[in-house]
DNA sequence: CTGCCGCTGAGACCAAGTATCAACTAAGGA
DNA sequence: TCCTTAGTTGATACTTGGTCTCAGCGGCAG
């Protein structure tokens, strides 16, 4: 978990200004834990406004401090981050989220873009799968 | 390109009926080429109501004779495919998508399994990047 | 302390997709 | 050929996830 301290400096870094919603939010995110879809987070800062959530998440992507996880369903959660070029495997079942960074597909790539004549720019892996608690359970939760 | 046919005859196949609204929505992917998006279908197929192009959209998909592409900006296209595990890259100038089935990540995913105690199901990897055309001209259309 | 300008909340709007439901129709059987 | 019936349809309301607008607020540099 990235300490709030970080946040809010990465912010004030960014020449941006730490206002109290901003505060709240992060706050918020520290207590919801590892995952978070924007509703959740809506609701976990009472009185910050819905668009207030998206412009900080926002902030907070760009910074390089969150990244979005695309969950099977299509729905959309977020993840506190440190950063870097990374991937995710997701649990199907509980939507459980760990990071992988070891992404060994540059010559995969290297090879793709001279077959396909692309100028590759960017990629996105994602995994899907049980995780080790929902794989012991019989029944999830 | 699948050919019209074959997509209706998948249909057929899978025990579902082959209806008009079906038939013409058939017609207007092929007359709209590589790739679309639903809104661009519903407007191809007038007549045709909105359920039903999302509705058909989602009948071939189970069917595996369409994919979904989700463009970097996160809007979701389509695209006919003739079915199996595959991936895409997509041209994030002009859209253009192509397929690749070489995805040789088979091993990664074996050691992302052991290390992370995950049940791996499935992945999803997309390559953005400039095609060769947009690379060619320098103020892409 | 003051002013600038970034930031805010409310709410309208948007895009993509789903749910509902009465009416319709494809297709197999009599 | 007609009938039956279950699958399908279109209109429309709704949902989800996110953006836009805009008047007013408030961090923070000077």
């Amino acid at each position: 978990m990235v300490s709030a301290l970080t946040l809010e400096q990465r912010i004030a870094d960014g020449g941006r200004r730490l206002t109290e919603p901003r505060r709240r939010l992060i706050a918020a995110m520290r207590g919801l834990g590892d995952h978070f879809t924007a509703d959740e987070l809506l609701h976990a800062a009472p009185g910050v406004g819905r668009a207030t959530v998206f412009r900080t998440l926002r902030l907070l992507q760009d910074a390089g401090a969150l990244c979005q996880v695309a969950l099977d369903g299509g729905t959309a959660e977020y993840r506190l981050t440190s950063g870097g070029h990374h991937h995710h495997i997701v649990c199907s079942s509980c939507g459980a989220t760990e990071d992988f960074a070891r992404c060994d597909i540059q010559g995969l790539l290297a090879e793709l873009g001279r077959r396909t004549g692309y100028e590759i720019q960017t990629h996105r892996l994602d995994v899907y799968g049980l995780c080790a608690r929902c794989r012991a359970e019989p029944v999830p939760a």
